[in-house]
DNA sequence: CTAATAGTGTCTATTAGACAGTATGTT
DNA sequence: AACATACTGTCTAATAGACACTATTAG
């Protein structure tokens, strides 16, 4: 290696071309929950917990679905690359992401060497004003874990899809998948857990709010996320800090009304 | 578009060079434990949680210190770099590792865009047979938190480091650093909260210790890391399950000798 | 014996789980 | 009135925190 005199003398030498290079992407698992009008006057609405899916148009993996993404600019922020991307998928700005993983096996993407950074976001779906690209889809998510096994079910008004992985150590491996493209399948997968983690000891499942909702509203997203009923007592018990009630009341279904419940802020 | 009639046809005609692309980097968060012989028979070491650091002999930062890093290989998987830049620096394969968090700031490097997936690992020290790299130490790293100030003292043989964040929100940024290079400080920062967390909720612990210990010093472990006391009662309860008692005792100090226990395998 | 650490018993406080019961809208 | 959900009271079980006490070694 050369001697160099000061730090300018050796960025002025420096050649990046040097070095062998690679792409990087940005993925986005949005999730956020979907409400499924019910008949009957007296029921309350079915929930779903959802990840929104694009259906691909062109090769590789040509007709299958995979998550909102897109490249990251050389002269941009990973940060701002996912912001861009949210915002195209949705129309939305400020919205709640969190970094997941880095994916980069060499062999995930039959075009070149693409790292892809992933990311979860949050959001309230009813806040988005747009129509969504035509090739996007809201799917409700199902999972259940078997043992070892996770399998998991979604599903849209355009198709159903299922994958499966399997525990090996600390990591899953997606065993059964045909619907999904690249390594998104293990993607979602990551991400449901990683939400599923952290919706228990942090705020994040306001994000997935309006500003007002109810307490069953609240313990039905915790249900959705977490895979399992809870009591509602115990329940009440640990939300209690975290949210205001307000003088506003939600009724006009044939059973008792509920109260309106704020997040607290502190 | 054009219109390919096969995924073949497509990635046959795919130019990776029309994309602009950078260079992607790993950088190892190596922790470990340290012991310090004690003067007086009848106490115990002091143990310390250490970090590895090497100074920079180039530039940029020359002469400030830095994580083990390289980049990855156009032809590497990530965790094939994490690997072998942890058996570069340590000697050592079959390393408990783990990703951490991708830094991708566009000016985290004067040079270029270099984005760094960075990774924590726990190593048992006394297990390296070989000498470390003339540049690389180990650092005892002491912290402290006071309200949204973090406050993190490193100590070496050769040199003692002082950095501080402030915590904004859910990120913290660095506000007073003058020895560490680049963006190492805060990936420094985020693997010692992301080891803080998981030793909460994981058995990673063990990754630090040799195959036969005592109660004591795991409980020491815990507190370094955590930063706190522990009361034994509470501590030897809740760790009852993970570890099983051995016939080894460790004796020979001015003091009741302890009872040598080993990690549970399920 | 003494200093220093190892290890246990037990009381109390806090938190989680379970279940039963009461309350209150709409049709 | 009846249904469906909203909401609370309270008992019990499990877990965490605190402290005091006993045990055991080298020198």
């Amino acid at each position: 290696m050369e001697n160099f005199k000061s730090e300018k003398e050796f960025l002025e030498s420096y050649n990046p071309e040097d070095y062998e290079r690679l792409s990087l992407g940005a993925d986005m698992v949005i999730f956020s929950i979907s409400n499924e009008d019910s008949k009957n006057y007296r029921k309350l609405n079915n929930k779903y917990f959802s990840v929104l899916l694009v259906k691909r148009l062109d090769f590789p993996y040509k007709g299958m679905w995979n998550l909102p993404g897109g490249f990251v600019n050389i002269d941009e922020n990973i940060d701002d690359a996912a912001d861009r991307i949210l915002k195209k998928s949705s129309g939305l700005s400020n919205i709640y992401k969190e970094q997941l993983y880095t994916f980069g096996d060499v062999k995930r993407d039959p075009r070149m060497r693409i790292v892809t950074v992933s990311h979860i976001s949050l959001i309230n779906k009813d806040e988005i004003k747009q129509d969504l690209n035509e090739n996007a889809f809201w799917f409700n998510i199902d999972y259940e874990e078997k043992g070892d096994t996770f399998v998991c079910r979604l599903s849209s008004v355009v198709e159903n899809i299922e994958f499966e992985a399997k525990k090996i150590g600390d990591t899953y491996q997606i065993v059964k998948n045909d619907k999904i493209a690249f390594d998104h399948a293990l993607i979602i997968l990551t991400g449901i857990l990683r939400l599923r983690n952290k919706i228990e000891y942090t705020d994040v499942v306001f994000n997935l709010l309006p500003e007002y909702f109810t307490l069953t509203e609240l313990q039905t997203i915790y249900e959705l996320i977490l895979g399992k009923k809870l009591l509602a007592p115990a329940f009440r018990r640990t939300i209690k800090d975290k949210v205001e009630k307000t003088s506003k009341i939600q009724g006009g279904a044939g059973h008792r009304p509920s109260v309106l419940f704020r997040r607290k802020k502190k």
